[in-house]
DNA sequence: TTGCCTTATTGACGCAGGTCAACGCCCGCG
DNA sequence: CGCGGGCGTTGACCTGCGTCAATAAGGCAA
């Protein structure tokens, strides 16, 4: 009986702005406004919509609900997964700041994932029909788009190769790395950061239970490639764990 | 020593017409026309290139390759894959008539994967650029696109589900049942077909050596839900087959 | 602070699917 | 038309990871 916490999960809609504007936002050099010259900002601006923050837990949308936006996370980090036929879970990725999700909901106008928050986080709404208007009307904004989805195929296609052919420490090791080097992309530390998912988000998104997770990191920290206190990770030896990696 | 064969292996650039047109092509309606007026289709038409079919193993293009064009398969079937840092393969998606592929490459103008024509195939080359310019005047054609795209990483989404949390039945299951489906859309039998991939590429694909696909067939043969015969398949029951998809 | 509940770790054991090996059957080539 | 090499099947055995279970360690509420 989770009543109380469900009817906790809803979307905020606050319409009051809690952020000035994408020129002054410190993600901009990751973000949308990556390939736009000032004044195309500052158009682009004005269809993005900032609305309160999401508490950890609370959803952004849901799958297969209507298709409207996608998201720009601004802080915080969010999951994103669907739900088999079966019932269970399929973490399907994570999307730390200046990162965009909601972009597997175009092709059919409802959303093939859902996505919560992993921790109190900030997203900059994006309405995708004003979005494609004015991607018509700017080819850098355009191209950049087309650029971002077809990152997250490729991005996808890691994920399939490493599930497909990855031994456990290999997952374990390429999702590290992979952090690391997000992190290192919004000028974090590449080699002391906090996860933010919990060990069975981790293992569904490798495709592994919490043991096997929990034992990896165990084997990783004997080995002296690690050092793991609960969420805080630190990598002590980063090409051990990249050739880790693809093994 | 493969000397011979590989000198075979470029792509042919062959200029003269090998089809009419996009408004001829009984594939329109599943293709990039799909959504475009027949006015538009022309248009399109003129930027469209063919030419002449790849044999069976020719490449369509290679991974990290400079990217250019997208394509449209007209006829044939042809498989994706990557290679890992460690020199492995992974299949990533087999690519049937109506079908586009090589969005992966819009990314960095690089191909994140290669492709192969798994026997003769045709394909039409849509030279991206300006099928950029293009979208940016037919927001049919835009919006067609993103959609395209966004499928592309729905279906991704899913293959990681099923090689993260399905059996080997599962897997195979799926397959067949995804083949199943595209071949009707394609106004082709849904219950009996021929696999135009090996069991080597299927099980790459599925996360599984060849051996256990080869089993699996035959327990489903056993079981009466299909029958194989080679690469000869007839699907004897497809709500058994439906139902193995998803456990 | 105490207490409870969720999350993480560790150990013992079993099994699905990988590995290794042998063999049969297509199919293309001479 | 016969022969050779890849492709597919089947069997026997092995192992990495899942499963089950017990315990520890955070962290939030009151």
């Amino acid at each position: 009986m989770k009543l109380i916490v469900d009817r906790n999960e809803d979307v905020p809609t606050a319409p009051s702005p809690y952020q000035a504007s994408c020129s002054t936002c410190r993600l901009s050099s990751l973000c949308l406004p990556l390939a736009l010259e000032a004044a195309e900002v500052d158009i682009l601006d004005r269809i993005v919509q900032r609305s309160k923050p999401l508490q950890k837990g609370q959803h952004l949308y849901r799958e297969s609900e209507h298709f409207q936006s996608v998201f720009a996370v601004r802080s915080g980090t969010l999951k994103a997964y669907r739900t088999t036929d079966n019932g269970r879970e399929q973490v399907t990725g994570f999307y730390f700041p200046g990162e965009i999700l909601g972009m597997d909901g175009i092709g059919n106008n409802r959303h093939a994932s859902s996505a919560k928050a992993l921790e109190t986080a900030a997203v900059c709404e994006i309405p995708f029909t004003a979005l494609e208007t004015l991607s018509a009307k700017m080819p850098h904004l355009q191209r950049h788009f087309f650029q971002l989805m077809s990152r997250e195929i490729a991005e996808d296609q890691q994920l399939i190769t490493l599930l497909s052919k990855s031994s456990a420490d290999a997952r374990v090791a390429a999702l590290l790395v992979s952090i690391s080097t997000r992190n290192a992309r919004r000028k974090l530390s590449a080699i002391r950061f906090r996860l933010s998912m919990s060990r069975v988000d981790i293992g569904n998104y490798l495709g592994l239970t919490v043991e096997t997770v929990s034992r990896v990191f165990s084997r990783m920290q004997k080995l002296g490639v690690l050092r793991v206190e609960n969420k805080e990770i630190e990598i002590l030896d980063r090409d051990a764990l990249v050739e880790m990696a693809d093994a």
